[in-house]
RNA sequence: GCAUCCGUAGCUCAAUUGGAUAGAGCGUUUGACUUCGGAUCAAAAUGUUGCAGGUUCAAGUCCUGCCGGAUGCACCA
């Protein structure tokens, strides 16, 4: 057991000890600023306030029951009633001696693993992936490697948007083009098949938006006015729901082309899924759905769609089935069936919660997907909750939200032509700027390896760019920021990683190479500084996991680096003055290095040796 | 109009969900042995946390009212 469990478990036993009816498992530690101690305990006070004690008597009588000789060096009351610990320096470099043979990395398996249902990503079929699901990709990836990490069990899923109004436009016009012009959407398809199926939706949507117009001339679409072309889409669509063989065999073409590209992205990024059931996969069970609600008057008819309504259970304020219009409460149903008898996204989320309960029975489903949609899932959960109250009773069911990506100017990240970036080339200019970097700084290594160590770093800076401000916020996108290489930024990390392995390659050319069963001595104060913060690795991934909030592991990290240059800085390792000491910061230089490796993979970040 | 989220240093962002003197980075100023990798480190300056009240041992965080911004408001997902 890690040193701050320790502490945490002898501090609720002194709890139940003098409070027997305190919910003692709230009482927690955590790491506090240096000139008070180690770790520090508020949850005190709090439990005096409860119960109109004095804060500081209690903290008199739980420290009187606390038995932490083995584990603190001191605990002392300050303040209104916190509780200060001071770690005992032997229990902190046993701890430490343990982590260097290899016994653990400062982090436990979760004593109850959870099953937990990751949704993220979710591209759509046809439409180019864009700078905004790097968000949802890469929080998501972040949250199921480090959810994997602590030994639970994680299902991830990809819901992609294979389904929907959209395939009606893309599917008329490619038909026309079939028609009219068969060379002309073969050359597209080829050579750029994603371009060309999301031109071909602008275009059905908003005419003129593709350049080969021509190819086009004397069609019935484009003959036809808006008003038509929007009933021929929708009677395409109609076509294709009711199983219609050739919009069949076309839409499955256009899922096939665009799978090529999400593959490609995925492989680039590292992340991988267990599953990517799209919205089609539920297709069979939208009837089902709609007419169980319709049975059980959870859902009912209005205006030729069926919706559900607000069951009056809460004040109209609070009730996100009503909707506020010029004073009047009006009904804002969660639509399941739209009038025309088309399935709507509500019917297909019905749908995936109920398959993922009852095939997989996790804990916790968990969805990262933009805040714009924090709607539409408060509806979803609470008609879920109506449909099948004792199987929502098992699950928690999370919108994991985000903000959106800005640019300089403040309005939504664009190129300078005013498009929407496309993920792919995004991931190539920050290979391509990482590249020019690299080679200025390092001239002497092989391209190869620069264009290696540029693919790594421009990567990991994009992405540690995008997980450490917080998630629910819209943040500002820079290149020069995220490419800074000093900073708060993933090529500073990774540079501090580097230089470790530069000592190690140094040490083994000195025939020095570190000791695993050397003991180890801290005595400077950086060493102090940096080795207690090995220790809160665990606790900081605990509460990425709590909190699903992936930014807490990047300051972690971030800090890690500072301590480890300050101790770089003040204390020489290769020269230290007597063996004993280059040995024991040999090994705080490993540990270091494996903390750092371990974190920045728990973020979906590559190091490199050398950079 | 109604609801949700937000407003923190010149700029970009944190603040472990109610904890101790609100912290980083960038930028600015100054300094560090031709360096175990200077892509580094150290030091300095910058704040009425949008405004006004309230709750309590304690408020950037909770409540109320304003001001300003973003988003969403039945048949797109």
């Amino acid at each position: 057991m890690l040193p701050h469990q320790q502490i945490e478990s002898a501090l609720q036993a002194a709890v139940r000890a003098v409070l027997p009816d305190a919910d003692a498992a709230a009482v927690l530690v955590r790491p506090c600023d240096p000139k008070f101690g180690d770790y520090q305990s508020n949850a005190l006070m709090a439990l005096a306030k409860a119960r109109k004690l004095n804060p500081r008597q209690l903290a008199t009588d739980v420290l009187a029951r606390l038995d932490l000789a083995a584990v603190c060096e001191k605990v002392e009351i300050a303040g209104a009633g916190f509780l200060n610990f001071r770690l005992s320096s032997c229990l902190l470099t046993q701890t430490l001696a343990a982590a260097a043979r290899g016994e653990h990395l400062f982090f436990d398996q979760a004593a109850q693993p959870k099953t937990v249902v990751i949704d993220f990503s979710s591209p759509n079929v046809a439409k180019p992936m864009h700078v905004g699901h790097i968000r949802s990709t890469g929080i998501g990836d972040a949250l199921q490697r480090t959810l994997r990490l602590l030994g639970h069990r994680v299902i991830s899923d990809n819901h992609i948007g294979d389904w929907g109004t959209q395939f009606g436009y893309i599917l008329v016009v490619w038909k026309d083009f079939q028609k009219n012009a068969p060379a002309a959407l073969q050359r597209h398809l080829e050579s750029d098949p994603i371009g060309t199926m999301g031109a071909f939706y602008k275009y059905g949507r908003v005419a003129g938006q593709i350049n080969d117009y021509e190819d086009l001339e004397g069609s019935d679409w484009v003959q036809s006015t808006p008003e038509v072309q929007d009933q021929l889409a929708r009677a395409e669509l109609v076509k294709l729901q009711a199983g219609d063989p050739e919009n069949t065999a076309i839409w499955k073409e256009m899922i096939r082309l665009s799978q090529v590209q999400f593959e490609a992205i995925y492989a680039r990024l590292g992340v991988k899924f267990d599953f990517a059931l799209g919205e089609s996969f539920y297709n069979p069970w939208l009837g089902e759905v709609v007419a169980d609600l319709l049975t059980r008057g959870i859902a009912r008819e209005s205006e030729g769609a069926v919706g559900v309504f607000s069951d009056g259970s809460v004040p109209p304020k609070e009730d996100v089935f009503l909707v506020n219009r010029d004073g009047e409460w009006i009904p804002d149903p969660a639509l399941v069936r739209k009038s025309d008898g088309g399935f709507n996204y509500m019917a297909t989320d019905l749908a995936t919660l109920d398959y993922r309960l009852k095939t997989w029975k996790p804990d916790e489903i968990v969805y990262v997907v933009d805040d714009r949609q924090a709607g539409h899932f408060k509806k979803l959960f609470l008609t879920f909750a109506r449909w099948q109250p004792d199987a929502a009773k098992q699950v928690k069911l999370v919108h994991v939200g985000f903000g959106k990506i800005m640019g300089d100017d403040g309005k939504p990240f664009k190129t300078r032509s005013g498009d929407t970036v496309k993920l792919g080339d995004l991931l190539a200019e920050a290979e391509e700027r990482a590249f020019k970097i690299v080679s200025e700084k390092s001239s002497e290594l092989p391209e190869a390896q620069r264009k290696e160590i540029a693919r790594v770093i421009g990567l990991g800076a994009v992405k540690y760019a995008d997980l450490l401000p917080n998630r629910q916020s819209d943040y500002i996108f820079s290149w020069d920021k995220m490419l800074a290489l000093l900073g708060n930024t993933a090529p500073y990390l990774q540079y501090a990683y580097a230089r470790i392995k530069s000592i190690f390659r140094k040490a083994e050319a000195q025939s020095a190479i570190r000791n695993p069963q050397s003991a180890i001595a801290l005595a400077a104060p950086e060493e102090l500084a940096l080795a207690k913060h090995l220790l809160n690795f665990g606790l900081t991934l605990e509460a990425v996991a709590e909190e699903l909030r992936p930014n807490y592991l990047c300051n972690y990290l971030f800090e890690l680096a500072v301590h480890f240059s300050r101790f770089f800085e003040n204390c020489p390792v290769l020269k230290a003055d007597d063996a004993p000491t280059r040995a024991s910061r040999l090994a705080l230089c490993d540990l270091t290095a494996r903390v750092l490796k371990q974190g920045l993979d728990t973020l979906g970040i590559e190091v490199v040796e050398q950079m």
